[in-house]
DNA sequence: AAATCTTGCTTCATCGATTGAGCAAGTGCG
DNA sequence: CGCACTTGCTCAATCGATGAAGCAAGATTT
């Protein structure tokens, strides 16, 4: 590693030297509270030229070493590779920026090893908030930044220790399956039960999806036998072999299926593409979350959009009310 | 913003009291150097048993402030709306990481205000190292870190004061140009000109490709008029109205488009869907950047993969070995 | 026995910014 | 003139971690 830094930074000691004044008051002028340490309109304005001049730049590890709170706020995502998470981590540095927080973001890569190492980095860096996003342990990292006097947020997935902003998955899920159903008696005429595919069985937003999907299915008196759920994991592959091995074992397939995410409607599409026991055009499909790419795959495919502002407005409100108790804010979603 | 901490974290001055010891040792241990400076076996394991039980977490700030290095590298990107910046992203949090640096990204949403306020912020953490990443304006940024000592590196646009590591445009878009010219004649016979759309004409990524689109041609014979180059930008938006202005002006249309990105793909389609001339599968596409959702929306769709691990790969030896020269790492894309 | 070396610590200055306390000069008032 | 008050600054301690220098006690050499 060569990371060579060869002069040294210029300190608010050499703007001082220069301006012919203490360090202190240069501190106070660049700092912004000039005024209130009763530093001359003069002094303030040589002394903010002499620091453009010289391209000073504040040393926030100083800075942040003497100053109680950091300003700092955390979060934690498991993966870029799509839209949601995506918009999330977009709007949120936009908006932390707007209420004059620091954005840190890591990505975990859905490793929990990688979550609680993310939480500890963070609290090194003396992180005032940590925001976990879709973690496999949220509570965990919630005992890990309590025990260091940080608060946490849950996004997207619930824990049980600290407030928590999710989407009302039941409701949309429910909502998604209606249509599906209403899009295959449409077009196939028939009202059989549906597929679910993708996620994890342990997870809540997995769970609550598939009670909404079995609520729709008993709101229009259709059985629904537990062999059609296959919660085999979001990755792509993970859903493209379950299926083959589902089409393999004979068991009943359905026209009409809910995807779970966009990247598990990848490996499902590329599962129809290739060994698929009708075309494409005979399925009718749903996916909770949205891509404005699967949006032109066709018109068989139907998206409930998580509603991104909505949850992240919300979140900065408990940030701001300062709100510990474990409340579950369950955000509705769009639908089209 | 409430975002108060109650208790004061544990410091090494708090372990040393409850170790019998001072802080200097507490330190030596848990930095790991304390065979170095020769503390005993069994002191280091009863503080660190100590660190431990009391939940212990270094402040970064205050060991950073005190080191010369920081290990933090920087990143600005300006999207994490595609697949190529998500996983340009994914992948250098985990290499960094990987090579004991901590990674440092911010969102700039293509702001060029807001890049030169990142780069700003970046030098203010003490950031070692910072990669632009299709910068509006590379060798502002390159100018504000050089004059902090800051190294800068360019990713995927390249800029003249600092090495650079992008894609070979040139070649990709030329074999990318040359697949959707046979595709168009396998599948309607003629042997048109293509259109272009999307890109920025100032950027050097769109003129490269430009470049590539335009030799392609010239290898087949084919006559090019300029008329036939779009580049809005990458928004959809953008490119859905230039192309419905270009449809009403009455000029000539060609039935196989190169698209500059899969964002400006998403406006393609969605025109094409609306208002095209022809339905969909009269039309060749091909684009220059990879999105597997766009790979199962049919075979008329050729699209070049840049080779991202390659890319940051060679970006990290350019950091091991401190090139400082302004060179340009081109990297060949790959087809299929 | 004296000189030297080794081991295992501690002491203290330091990194750069912040802020309470303090101080000198000037202003206002009776 | 003397006292209080204001203005405009400076001084010095502090945040927490680090590491060079130093020191005491024991081990080893001459």
């Amino acid at each position: 590693m060569s990371l060579d830094r060869q002069q040294k930074r210029t300190t608010i000691y050499d703007l001082a030297e220069l301006a012919g004044t203490s360090a202190s008051a240069v501190s106070a002028v660049l700092n912004g509270n000039w005024k209130k340490r009763r530093i001359s309109k003069q002094l303030a304005e040589k002394i903010t030229r002499i620091a453009e001049e010289q391209g000073y730049a504040l040393n926030m590890q100083a800075s942040l070493l003497r100053r109680e709170k950091s300003h700092i706020i955390g979060m934690i995502v498991p993966k870029y590779d799509n839209r949601y998470f995506g918009s999330i981590v977009e709007l949120f540095e936009t908006m932390a920026r707007d209420k004059g927080l620091f954005p840190l973001i890591t990505c975990t890569r859905r490793d929990p090893a990688l979550e609680i190492e993310a939480a500890r980095t963070m609290l090194s860096y003396q992180v005032d908030c940590v925001i976990a996003t879709g973690a496999t342990d949220p509570d965990r990292i919630t005992e890990l930044c309590a025990a260091a006097g940080v608060r946490t947020i849950n996004l997207d997935l619930p824990g049980k220790l600290a407030p928590s902003v999710i989407s009302d998955n039941f409701a949309g899920a429910r909502e998604l399956t209606r249509r599906i159903l209403v899009s295959c008696h449409q077009r196939f005429g028939a009202m059989e039960p549906l597929m679910f595919v993708g996620g994890r069985g342990g997870d809540h937003n997995t769970m609550e999806r598939l009670r909404g999907f079995r609520q729709a299915h008993a709101d229009h008196g259709i059985d629904l036998e537990d062999d059609r759920v296959i919660a085999c994991g979001y990755a792509p592959e993970k859903a493209q072999s379950a299926l083959q091995e589902r089409a393999a074992s004979g068991l009943p397939f359905s026209r009409g299926m809910f995807v779970n995410s966009t990247i598990t409607l990848e490996g499902v599409l590329r599962w129809l593409r290739l060994a698929g026991p009708v075309s494409e055009q005979e399925f009718a499909l749903g996916c909770f979350d949205y891509d404005p790419l699967v949006a032109l795959l066709g018109d068989n495919i139907e998206m409930v959009r998580q509603d991104v502002p909505a949850m992240l407005t919300r979140m900065f409100e408990l940030i701001e009310h300062g709100s510990f108790e474990p409340t579950v804010s369950e955000i509705p979603p769009l639908l089209r």
